[in-house]
DNA sequence: TAAATATACGAACGAACGTTAGTTTTATAT
DNA sequence: ATATAAAACTAACGTTCGTTCGTATATTTA
């Protein structure tokens, strides 16, 4: 019996990554024990031990997920040379489907909201977000409206001021949802956050098409 | 001695404050503990009781103060009708100015710093800063904006979307800055933000302007 | 089937936490 | 000078924390 029903169920390493990732996400890293986290699982706390070196490698383990995902979810830089071509119309709708699904999956959407938490606390978090969710991106818009400069499809705006105007609404609508409205129905939020982001990029196209 | 020296110096209960909000800014409230707040203080930690009923009191109390020096400080109602006839321009450079003078001390700028971190945890400062210091100022931005229309001083833009357009920015600076930027040079970052807030107010108008 | 490995357990560790109790010192008012 | 009140002290409380140890029980490998 005990042999079918572990065959059954995931690995009990696996169990302690979905119980720690859903207990960090709701209530950040520090606030969440050992303890609690073996509660969840069914075993005790000690035997989290034998899976994890210690509290510290669960969330390492969780923040390289969160990398590799997002790593493999990136739209290919070759593709934007082609997509600036049909226009910006376009390239602002398939950013935001770019965006979106880099939170489509509820494990996702859980490593975001931990992440947020744990900039303010956790040094190489802090880092990470910096660089790669907000630099790496502006830098990205900058170069994709300078393209549209060059291609005359746009108004000459200083591209790096475009690519705040764009990206910024972004970060807000981050802030907005895994900060201040987390406990709230994501389905009813995202479609209030596409309607925000529709009336942004179009204010955005308006004021810069030729 | 003692008499002389104790005279001159601040009363404890305020060194208990002061003391306590550096710690909690630089570390978040849970991660600072009584017996450490006791320590910058130069007392034991039971001492700490003599002057607040427990660490949450000390919490609440720098909370108290940010909603008051915040009350004080808003631009009054009545003045938003003058200033408007003045045209965009100068509303933008006075609202800049708002902003900034909110965060113009050093303790009102670790509060900032504590409040962002808080809003994660402490469920009242959450609704607070929803409330406070999102909600509220975009309504206002909105009115403004919508005054705007009727005198004819900009494009019939929706108001709500350019509240969002001009306040979602704002919000932005403030992430960067009390999350992502903290422990930098206040003064350096200053200038960044304000020329980033120039270049965000000038794209904003050159796409209102009649 | 026997040996080896993986995984679970109960019990305990040392340290840190917020807080309280009782007492002594210091400052103020009569 | 003496009584009162404020504010400091020492010591300890009960909990919780992350982690370790030795051991028992499954599961896998030889």
């Amino acid at each position: 019996m005990n042999k079918k029903n572990r065959t059954l169920q995931k690995p009990t390493k696996e169990r302690i990554f979905d119980e720690s990732l859903d207990l960090f996400s709701k209530k950040g890293y520090e606030a969440v024990s050992v303890r609690e986290i073996a509660r969840e699982v069914g075993i005790r706390e000690s035997s989290i031990y034998n899976h994890y070196k210690n509290k510290e490698a669960i969330l390492d383990a969780i923040i390289d997920y969160f990398k590799i995902e997002l790593a493999t979810s990136g739209t290919p830089q070759e593709d934007n040379e082609a997509l600036i071509d049909q226009g910006p119309e376009v390239f602002f709708e398939v950013g935001a489907k770019t965006y979106i699904d880099r939170i489509n999956t509820p494990k996702m959407e859980k490593i975001w909201r931990l992440v947020s938490i744990e900039t303010y606390h956790n040094e190489k978090i802090k880092r990470f977000f910096k660089k790669e969710l907000l630099e790496e991106p502006i830098r990205g818009w900058e170069e994709i409206f300078n393209l549209m400069i060059e291609k005359n499809l746009i108004k000459p705006v200083n591209p790096r001021t475009l690519a705040y105007e764009y990206f910024s609404f972004v970060i807000y609508l981050f802030f907005e949802y895994f900060i201040l409205e987390y406990d709230e129905d994501f389905e009813s939020f995202m479609d209030l956050a596409l309607e925000k982001m529709t009336n942004h990029t179009e204010f955005l196209l308006q004021a810069i098409k030729v």
